[in-house]
DNA sequence: ATCATAAGCTATGGTCACTGTAGATTGGAG
DNA sequence: CTCCAATCTACAGTGACCATAGCTTATGAT
């Protein structure tokens, strides 16, 4: 039986967060001591080392949550978890490609700064002129 | 003189978020009617512009907040804001390698997943076992 | 001049996925 | 039995907004 405490240590995962993925619905509720401290078995730490796994991969905890139930049920078939594997991909791959768009936009207006005072600074200068970009990026938050 | 919704249709921001931006201090208070409604001038519409521009570029608003500061002082140096841009830049970069690793990660899971019933769908058997993975990424929230 | 109504106002609460804090209680070692 | 780290609950805060409720203002039509 593991504490609360030892089975974030070996998930990597802060205590509070785990109780938080139980209040959310996502880890089940343990066993108890009397006193009322959290016991947990094997199955605790699989299921936890899922989610983190998950979430690494950047899955939403609702996207999770969807996983884990398909997990519970051996017999449905394979399409959905596949289906949210692959619109995760996607995302992925947007967000990427968007960073890259960033990216150059950046090495641009840091290449041509050539230190001298703020008034003619290619940095804010580009801030201020979005017609001088030469990539679209027009969506906001990474 | 602009309206807050006419300034929200020209810089592609929800009015609510042009007054938060001016409750967090990013946003200078703009003169206001008789009856108390918010009048912009091309001022209000530059910085505005300038915020936007910045945070589609992935800067957080206390860096923004940062680069209006060197932008009103155009006798302070340019380091600064070239430092800025830098450290930007630096997490752009990070940011997309760690989703490249996620991506590989992620084309692996599909494309192993031959369509049977999810007692043995590699996507889930691949969240499930960390080990099974040929890529690193250990840290959340790409 | 009056009226309708679109757009504005403030204040507050919600989002996501946690993280941190306060103050009380428990568990296990010495 | 005492001590202290670990745990407990409950609540507040993070960033960067978005949504809602309930009210007031500005403006164009009559």
């Amino acid at each position: 039986m593991l504490t609360i405490g030892t089975l974030a240590r070996k998930t990597g995962t802060k205590v509070q967060t785990i109780r938080y993925y139980e209040q959310v619905g996502l880890m089940l509720e343990p066993d108890r001591t009397e006193g009322g401290q959290r016991r947990y078995d094997g199955d605790g730490l699989d299921r936890l080392a899922f989610i983190r796994h998950a979430r690494q991969l950047g899955f939403t905890l609702e996207a999770i949550r969807e996983l884990l139930d398909l997990s519970d049920d051996p017999e449905k078939p394979c399409d959905e978890a596949d289906q949210i594997a692959r619109r995760q991909l996607l995302q992925v791959e947007q967000r990427i490609a968007r960073l890259e768009a960033l990216r150059t936009e950046l090495e641009r207006m840091v290449h041509e700064c050539s230190g001298g005072n703020t008034a003619d600074c290619r940095v804010l200068e580009v801030l201020r002129d979005h017609s001088e970009c030469l990539t679209k990026h027009d969506e906001i938050g990474a």
